[in-house]
RNA sequence: GCCCCCAUCGUCUAGUGGCCUAGGACACCACCCUUUCAAGGUGGCGGCACGGGUUCGAAUCCCGUUGGGGGUGCCA
């Protein structure tokens, strides 16, 4: 075990790592390496039906990406909460032991007839001197004494919790096995934990566990409860709604360097953004900068545009040949990559996710000889001038006795014929664009088509000639 | 219902009593550039929820209201 400070981040595995979990764990990273302290991972097992070997893989892959690596040194783990049980057996005797918690014969309905009778709002403590003994059936309560408990959190200051509002919780069930609110606990009490940042959502669970470090003999870790992320609604990221699982920003082409950027931007500023208006920050310079008392309080709202925006920004400023290494995984495997390498920086800065590079570029590579499906409101729109059909048989002339074929040499054989239509460049080009990659909008024209070559444009031109013809 | 948290442009935020006629980013709009679309440049729109205090002075401190959110399980 190191020294320094002991951050926790204690995911249950569900198949999918939330981008919310993705925030928490970065901040408890963060902290952890700036402090020379150690990020430990404990995977929350116990619920039998969450517990399956390939999404603990699918945790720590999901970790790594993000920059969060098992081969760090300031990374421990993965450990599992099962490892504890014993522990968790234990911890639970001992609080029955020492008069902390009871035993209660009460069923969940009959804990909430009661209350409903007593015009309570939970459970009254039914079983606080009844002695019972441990039975089958029976739950082990937790003793909440009286007075209040106050928190210091990292990130909002002191809470306090008046005890006579906190009911005796639950800490084993009637089966013996421990509920979370223990199990937590004893897992970080027997990992030596001393802070546990995450989400606002356990703020109100915070209480109870403080009390139970306490009554275990041990002084409470350090609280940091950041805020949590929300949606257009305004409610809390939910799977069942909302698009959540980091797996799907990767695997759509989102950079992890961008989503690390965004998502440490959501409840905190990175450093130097005021005066350099930008936001766009190293990790390296976060993990430097970053303080949980600098945490908002309020809830972020997940913005897949300013998200977009981050990616845009990181996939522009990628050197060329790291850009085409990663564009070229999205294209299919029978696409000619130099010639794909060609084209790549002219749609660097058009992107948005990687995903989208085939379907800019996809006219480069249809079949040699294929038809052109013409987008027929683009072509609607080239061809509906007068001009457009004549202007393209001169464009064929011309690109045919062209000496060289480059991009340069074809924007001036363009130029020449436009010039005596009395046409401007921006309208010249359409017609020429719409015949050949069959849309209106695409990477510059000119580099495209030196990338296409001649003889598959002129027989594309052709037959776009054609068929402009035919329709008269 | 009860407990807790929160409240600055549409969104993310800067702001910790005077530097604020509230700054930046994303989005949006306009213009410039231009080979379509982008990118880039310039400019614009737009906010301290409300009401009371405290103070010479409040976005900043206090109280209340309203509004949002989270929790309230023998889930985690």
């Amino acid at each position: 075990m190191t020294t320094g400070p002991r951050f926790r981040f204690a995911p249950s595995p569900t198949g999918s790592f939330h981008v919310g979990g993705a925030r928490t764990a970065l901040h408890n990273w963060a902290l952890a390496r700036r402090l020379g302290g150690t990020f430990v991972l404990r995977i929350e097992d116990t619920d039998e039906a969450r517990n399956r070997p390939e999404w603990t893989q699918g945790i720590i892959d999901a970790l790594a990406w993000i920059g969060i690596s098992a081969d760090d040194p300031h990374f421990e783990g993965p450990h599992f909460q099962s490892e504890f049980a014993d522990a968790h057996v234990e911890a639970a005797r001992r609080l029955y032991e020492q008069g902390d918690a009871y035993y209660c014969d009460l069923t969940g309905e009959q804990v909430q007839q009661r209350a409903k009778e007593l015009g309570a709002s939970g459970y009254d403590g039914y079983s606080r001197d009844r002695g019972l003994e441990p039975g089958p059936g029976r739950v082990l309560r937790f003793r909440v004494p009286e007075g209040a408990t106050v928190v210091h959190d990292l990130v909002r200051g002191e809470v306090s919790f008046d005890n006579s509002t906190i009911e005796d919780f639950v800490l084993l069930r009637g089966n013996g096995t421990p509920v979370f609110l223990l199990a937590n606990v004893v897992d970080d009490i027997e990992m030596g934990i001393t802070h546990v940042v995450r989400a606002e959502e356990h703020l109100p669970n915070t209480p109870k566990q403080q009390m139970l470090w306490e009554a275990l003999g041990h002084e409470p870790p350090q609280w940091g409860h950041v805020p949590v992320l929300v949606n257009e609604q305004r409610k809390k990221l939910s799977k069942r709604r909302d698009k959540v699982a980091l797996e799907q920003y990767r695997a759509e082409g989102y950079l992890a360097d961008a989503m690390v950027n965004y998502l440490m931007t959501l409840g905190w500023t990175p450093p130097g953004a005021e005066e350099s208006g930008s936001e766009i920050a190293s990790w390296a310079e976060m993990e430097a900068a970053f303080r949980l008392h600098d945490v908002t309080h309020s809830p972020a709202f997940f913005d897949l545009k300013k998200l977009a925006a981050f990616n845009g920004d990181y996939i522009r400023a990628m050197p060329i040949e790291e850009f085409v290494a990663r564009a070229v995984e999205e294209l299919p495997a029978e696409w000619d990559r130099e010639r794909f390498a060609a084209i790549a920086p002219h749609i660097q800065q058009r992107l948005v996710v990687f995903s989208e590079v085939p379907a800019l570029v996809d006219f480069l590579f249809w079949p040699e000889g294929a038809p052109v499906v013409h987008d027929e409101a683009s072509w609607a729109k080239a061809f509906g001038p007068q001009w457009a059909a004549p202007l393209l048989g001169d464009v064929i002339d011309a690109y045919a006795a062209l000496e060289d074929w480059t991009a340069d040499a074809v924007k001036g054989a363009l130029e020449d014929v436009m010039a005596r239509y009395e046409l401007k460049l921006g309208k010249a080009q359409a017609p020429v664009r719409v015949a050949t990659t069959g849309r209106s909008v695409g990477p510059p024209l000119f580099e495209s088509l030196e990338v296409l070559g001649r003889d598959e444009t002129l027989r594309r031109l052709r037959a776009a000639r054609e068929r402009a013809d035919r329709a008269g």
